[in-house]
DNA sequence: ATAAAGTTTGACAAAATTGTCAAACAAAGG
DNA sequence: CCTTTGTTTGACAATTTTGTCAAACTTTAT
């Protein structure tokens, strides 16, 4: 019974998108995902023509909302410090709904070069990476962050927002953390990361 | 012509650490491993006996090794400053030759719980982890470095150092760098980690 | 009510990959 | 030289997974 149209196809992203970025069952195959969804496993290709397209929809449609979002954030603060604790914010928020959507994208993107482009290509069309870079610079100038290649400053943030998600299963069966533990020590690792970050 | 006995062991192991770790193609098929080694496939299965058990055992070989050097540079050392440097000297090396290794255990550890606890148990029955938050909580009693639970403090560590390491295809591809510009890049950050973990 | 368009299903074919096995081969020791 | 042991090979079977297709079924609009 066709009751509600296209919302099969919304069903199968929305699988698709817990089984990858919750659950990180990277692996899965249409099958589980057909399974996730409640429906019959040819509607993958019905929808989406073929698996891999599906996994290519859901990534760039959680990078679009994440731009978004990011954009957001740091046109609206005023102060460079306020942008970044707004970006630590939005980051943790997501980290936590989709904990393994960083370890996907790096991981898909050595399995293939045309994928890699097109990730690359869509990073650098947004202005937002240049001017977050030429905001640290005058940062640096003005005394309120150590002197450095702006670029690193950027690989800081990124490295100690995103790795502790990357390695979540890993920590949290080494020192016995539960979900609600682990979710509390990232967030108090916000403080602790601007103090590192900040003179 | 069996010129070199089971030197073809160690010429499939070779081509797998190399597959997986230094080129990251974690989805290599015994085939493919097979041709970078130059032998018959089936050889493969006949000293290994299986894919997997292939996997584990040059994973479970790269830890060993890595435990070691750590093991040993963390216990010549003095003071824990002077551990923290050689720490990262070690890490980055590594980093150097087996730019996927931790790419590799996060995904691997994923997929499959056995693996997962055997990593796990491995970790917790070496001493140095205890001993490493010791050592923490005892500088930052002496304040050398900023107040805060100490596996925090092992986590910025791990990922200040890991992170740029995985992320290297997205950041090479996304700002042009040659491997010996993020080789060089890599290697000033150990100045700016410093500055960062210790007041 | 019926035709047209869109959706869902099960069956099938194709591809990729793994592991096994017996036979061929090489090396080494008696 | 020949037997034993270990190594290598190609052929085969089994498994897993993907994508296609025609037929069945719904929905919607005429």
């Amino acid at each position: 019974m066709a009751v509600k149209d296209s919302q099969t196809e919304q069903q199968i992203k929305d699988a698709a998108r817990k089984l990858f970025f919750t659950e990180g069952r990277f692996n899965a195959t249409t099958q589980e995902i057909a399974d996730a969804a409640g429906v019959n496993r040819t509607l993958v290709n019905y929808y989406f023509r073929s698996r891999d397209l599906l996994f290519d929809q859901i990534l760039r449609e959680a990078r679009a909302t994440m731009d978004m979002r990011l954009e957001m954030a740091m046109s609206t603060e005023t102060s460079f410090r306020k942008k970044i604790e707004h970006f630590i914010d939005i980051f943790m928020e997501q980290a936590f709904t989709y904990p393994y959507l960083d370890t996907y994208m790096v991981t898909r993107i050595n399995e293939d070069v045309e994928k890699q482009n097109e990730i690359i290509t869509d990073l650098k069309k947004t202005e937002r990476l240049k001017n977050f870079l030429r905001d640290i610079e005058a940062e640096i100038k003005k005394g309120t962050i150590e002197k450095m290649e702006p670029v690193q400053f950027l690989i800081s943030l990124i490295s100690l927002l995103s790795h502790p998600v990357v390695i979540q299963p890993l920590f949290k069966k080494l020192f016995q953390y539960s979900d609600r533990q682990y979710k509390q020590m990232l967030l108090a690792r916000k403080e602790i990361i601007l103090k590192m970050l900040f003179k």
